[in-house]
DNA sequence: CGACAACGCTACACAGTCGTAGCGTACAAG
DNA sequence: CTTGTACGCTACGACTGTGTAGCGTTGTCG
């Protein structure tokens, strides 16, 4: 986009910056002040080219979102547990959390920063759901699963742990969410009047 | 506590303005200045009982702490369905959802709200609990259950859809997750080598 | 009724952030 | 080399929140 060296690198640092204050103080310790300070960048070049500190911090998110990558292996249950196990490492510690956390809150009182909050989850949610679709296609799985409710029902136990209760997120938990899902997926014999209600009828 | 009904008055209102401001702006809406403001109360009134915003904030949460109450009805299905339901009403516009999401981001930074974050979950929690493990002595499921992991199993998803896609909670949705966790626990034949992980040493 | 406490109000000093302006310096690009 | 631009720095006024002090008024309770 921009040519000048000079400009990259301030919107670099600053971007940088913005980040690191988000996830160290929250939305209350962010500022143009504290960003310029963070960023060893005077406050001033900061006006130039960002108007608010809201619009500093949108703008970083954007040097923020990371494709997500998996190459299939054919089995659901491998696959979903590689997912959802990168998930479990990345709750607890990554910079991508914290920022995530942040903006659950913040989303509640500014539309602009919830699409945010959906872009930054959105690539893994996809491709969690792929590999229930593609399941679905295969055959390993019932043909007529929802996958986004199913996608929930695998991402949601983890971030309520991370979130709400405080739990570690570990590879042996994610294992056991993966097999209660599928088995209760799978069950069409005895309670098959219950577990039919899963399949929903695709929006 | 305090006898003089002028103090009881003055601490409601500034309890009832704490909440309100924190519910529609968020953390960074909360000063002494906007509660004073919103409560209709004398700025220096509130200086002489609470020493900061935190205070009040932590204050006026214990006011809103409800013990959840619910009968039991003998069948697990029935009452997780009840209990889920009433998260899934609760969830999408009560006071009480709209102060734990903000919990959700301050307790990252602040120990003392990341106790209050705990307390404001926990009486739920503990109910979903309570009849799971009640269901295991009955044998209507596996006695080995972890009941902390069946209650992340059926209340995560309701979180992760309304904090994270944002999408809708509703009944039907309740009853499939429900449905859906009761059958991936009960199967024993096909995958049971999958769905035993989910029996783990209670802690 | 009388003593005491809580409250509202005003005022003040202080700190932090905001947003803008001007000027000199350093770097980029033709 | 020369022009243009980005940057750092300083300074300023305005606004908002903080924390304290004093004083008059109102309500409480014995």
């Amino acid at each position: 986009m921009t040519a000048d060296p000079r400009v990259r690198r301030t919107k670099a640092l600053v971007h940088e910056a913005a980040i690191a204050v988000l996830v160290e103080e929250g939305f209350t310790g962010v500022s143009i002040e504290s960003i310029a300070q963070r960023a060893g960048v005077a406050r001033t070049t900061i006006y130039r080219h960002w108007s608010s500190p809201a619009a500093i911090v949108i703008d970083a998110f954007d040097s923020l979102s990371e494709p997500f990558e998996l190459e299939p292996s054919g089995d659901v249950r491998t696959d979903l547990v590689t997912v959802l196990g990168r998930l479990a490492t990345d709750l607890p510690e990554s910079r991508w959390a914290s920022v995530l956390t942040a903006l659950v809150a913040a989303a509640e009182h500014d539309p602009e920063l919830a699409e945010r909050k959906r872009a930054l989850a959105e690539s893994r949610r996809r491709a969690t759901m792929s590999l229930i679709e593609d399941a679905a296609r295969r055959g390993e799985i019932r043909a007529d699963v929802d996958s986004e409710l199913v996608a929930a029902m695998l991402a949601g136990p983890l971030f309520y742990r991370r979130l709400l209760t405080n739990e570690p997120v570990d590879r042996q938990l994610v294992e056991t969410i993966v097999d209660v899902v599928l088995a209760g997926l799978d069950h069409r014999s005895a309670g098959a009047a219950r577990a039919r209600s899963a399949a929903r009828p695709r929006r």
